[in-house]
DNA sequence: ATACCGATTGGCT
DNA sequence: GCCAATCGGTATC
């Protein structure tokens, strides 16, 4: 098999975050993201549809904030909310569709000790238990907003290990939901 | 220029 | 379970 003979590691490509976000967001279940000494192994996200998902920052078109959303997929794209918390993003689909999955939790399987002292008060458990948390535990913030994650060593996702068929692994719990209602929170995949 | 509100979290009842 | 914290973004006047 020809494969690709010098990946870092199997790090995820821009070909992989460029297609439908529905598609991308369960595989990226299981996968570990990097940045700053701190890896976490997603096992809950949240996908995001750009311009036709009523929850998406993007529903109402580009603005200063949301530029990144409708850049390159592959990209970080971290919000600043409720006065205190980051959030991240990665940007999915084709360039311009502004699509992305949040990552909503974790757990830190690299540099735990980097990531205690970022989240001081939190349980190991806790440390990556919710998507600002994560990115707390991950150093994301202001400065990382538009980061790629395909093209730099800084930050970088690594695709998730092949699923175990016989028994049921993280990635085999998967709740998918469209969004119902407009106010609703639907579109949850989580592990 | 001003007002409203949020893709949350942590602490208290 | 409920609620305050805290401030940038976006819409509106």
């Amino acid at each position: 098999m020809a494969g690709q003979e010098d990946r870092p590691q199997d790090r995820l490509t821009r070909a992989f975050f460029a297609r439908p976000v529905l598609d991308v967001a369960p595989e990226l279940l299981g996968c570990h993201i990097s940045h700053a000494g701190v890896t976490v192994r997603l096992t809950e996200v949240e996908a995001y549809d750009g311009s036709n998902d009523p929850g998406s920052h993007a529903f109402r078109g580009p603005t200063p904030r949301t530029r990144v959303m409708f850049g390159e997929p592959g990209g970080l794209y971290v919000y600043f909310t409720y006065g205190m918390h980051w959030c991240a993003n990665l940007v999915c689909g084709s360039a311009g569709a502004a699509s992305a999955v949040l990552m909503r939790a974790g757990e830190v399987v690299e540099g735990l000790e980097l990531a205690r002292t970022r989240r001081p008060r939190s349980s190991d458990r806790d440390l990556a238990r919710g998507p600002a948390r994560l990115a707390m535990a991950l150093a994301l913030g202001r400065d990382q907003n538009g980061m790629d994650t395909c093209a730099t060593d800084s930050v970088f996702v690594v695709r998730a290990r092949e699923p175990d068929r016989s028994s049921r692994s993280a990635v085999a719990r998967v709740r998918t939901g469209p969004r119902g209602g407009v106010s609703g929170q639907g579109g949850e995949e989580g592990a």
